[in-house]
DNA sequence: TTACAGGTCTTGT
DNA sequence: ACAAGACCTGTA
């Protein structure tokens, strides 16, 4: 068990930004959080609101936080700097945002279940998202103690049956794309080692993944938060606020987490 | 009953 | 290149 100080970083505020979808909530200010074949119980002990974060129990050790837990909680960005741009822009909208949202943190998780987690959400609501995610850990079974770990293309079998998963459609989406992650064993490692641009236009290759999808995958799976991905949701709120353009090139290279902020004060104010 | 979910694919122009 | 329509399914 080990104790941080984290900034920018509330947990109920992460659970809900729709960018992942099995943190599980244990008890009022603790959550699990699988990654991988590992999982981390975290608990916010105290908030602090000057950082719009708080002290955190985390339970592992200092060597599993400087090697993994530390890079998925993104504590290498400065997410104050990207507030105070906001805080100081005069843009009502935004600012409202980021009052809302200014505990999320832009995680870096697992490619692999980033991509197949934003297949299945096209065309689709949160709820039925996690649903179906947790149904397909279930079936295939990778029992690490406690949980259930997001399968690789190598840990089901070929003739995995998708069905009865409350996916839909969507079912030979999946199918393809683990057929794909087994037959080309280096999509995993060569994705990452390519930018925004090339990255996207790959992912766009594949049966199931379209731009918004595509752009998900480079912000959430790939971390690079330059990709804006808009849905529903947020060409409502670019209609409605920002019918004369949104100022992309003040946030420059972060528009991706600006957009978090946009998604999840949309969801939680039910506001345009 | 219809409309909507963190859209994409296919088909017709 | 662009605009319809179709598409699984649970919830309001």
């Amino acid at each position: 068990m080990i104790k941080k100080t984290i900034g920018n970083l509330q947990l109920d505020m992460v659970a809900d930004s729709g960018q992942c979808f099995r943190w599980k909530k244990l008890e009022e200010d603790t959550y699990m959080v699988p990654v991988g074949r590992k999982a981390l119980i975290i608990t916010c002990d105290c908030v602090h609101k000057d950082i719009a974060g708080g002290e955190f129990s985390l339970e592992c050790s200092d060597d599993e936080w400087d090697s993994l837990w530390s890079s998925y909680l993104d504590m290498e960005t400065d997410y104050q700097a990207i507030g105070d741009k906001i805080l100081s822009s005069g843009d009502e909208y935004l600012t409202e945002a980021y009052r809302a949202g200014s505990g999320i943190r832009i995680l870096r998780q697992d490619l692999w279940e980033v991509i197949i987690s934003f297949i299945i959400s096209q065309n689709n609501n949160i709820k039925r998202i996690k649903g179906s995610i947790e149904a397909f850990c279930d079936k295939a079974g990778l029992d690490q103690g406690g949980f259930n770990a997001f399968p690789y293309p190598n840990d089901i079998p070929e003739d995995f049956s998708f069905a009865n998963l409350g996916l839909g459609y969507r079912d030979e989406y999946l199918e393809n794309m683990y057929r794909c992650g087994r037959k080309e064993s280096e999509l995993l490692s060569l994705l990452p080692e390519k930018g925004y641009e090339e990255a996207r236009e790959m992912l766009l290759g594949f049966k199931g993944i379209g731009p918004k999808v595509a752009n998900c995958i480079c912000l959430f799976g790939l971390h690079h938060v330059e990709a804006f991905p808009v849905d529903t949701h947020i060409k409502q709120i670019l209609d409605g606020h920002y019918s004369q353009g949104f100022p992309f090139d003040r946030y420059e290279g972060v528009a991706g987490i600006v957009q978090q902020y946009m998604f999840y004060a949309k969801q939680k104010l039910g506001k345009q």
